[in-house]
DNA sequence: TCCAACCATCACACAGGTGTGATGGTTGTC
DNA sequence: GACAACCATCACACCTGTGTGATGGTTGGA
């Protein structure tokens, strides 16, 4: 497919996607005229960008943790340096806090909300009929 | 305390303590001689505010979600609007998608790590001293 | 009294993610 | 062949969170 409908379907900007692989997150290849040609398996790919974009990582974080993301898990041992494999665990233990503080918070948001929809049911009845 | 104590209570920097007063999400109180004076309860609201900056969310959004955090729920139910609820349900169900996506790729990048760590153990050993 | 160490405001700058528009090439259809 | 609908590159601009520095007021200790 080509770059609109990979837009379409994961509900990005073709600019974005020329973005992302500007940043090297993906790398298309080229039809003779041009033109980027993009296989399946890139929309799960640029869905999973936008997913770790909108958490909060730079692209230069998942530049390095998407290799280790792909399904197939044809890598098992790549050319990992001990410095990239310390990235990748300090990566890791962030997204743990993140998870933890965001879990705390949802809760604590859902926690809120309960208690006034409790208080507000009250007065949704009003005089019901004499 | 003062601006420059707090600053170094939650590791922020002077600057963005005021940035986050501009943009309402806490309001500090002056002394007669126009410094901001903060109570101790400042150190855990900025670093909640870090925290969720820090998950991707803008300060916009913060400013809406903080109040329902306060620890002594002395506010039950104020003067919510049902657009406010509107908006906190929203961003309670993106958090919690956020929640997902991170801990699904937290536990991709961990599954790798500990692959690439089962395959690199037996290179670790070299030639045992004949 | 002077100086260091705070504080205030304000303005400019930057980086990263994103939008928009200019300019021009390719392709398929009428 | 003309036109619409793609595509390409490039440049400029925006917003948000941040840094940095200029300029000046306040305070407390040597």
């Amino acid at each position: 497919m080509r770059i609109g409908e990979l837009a379409a379907r994961t509900g990005t900007s073709r600019r974005l996607l020329r973005y992302y692989e500007e940043q090297g997150l993906i790398v298309a290849t080229r039809a003779a005229n041009g033109y980027r040609e993009y296989d399946d398996r890139f929309v799960d790919r640029v869905k999973q960008i936008r997913g770790l974009l909108d958490a909060g990582l730079p692209t230069r974080i998942i530049k390095q943790i998407l290799p280790c993301l792909d399904k197939p898990r044809t890598i098992y041992f790549p050319d990992a340096t001990p410095e990239m494999l310390a990235t990748l665990e300090r990566e890791r233990d962030r997204m743990t806090e993140r998870i933890e503080f965001l879990t705390r918070n949802r809760d604590a948001i859902n926690e809120y909300l309960d208690v006034v929809r409790a208080n507000r049911q009250p007065d949704v009845e009003l005089e019901p009929a004499v």
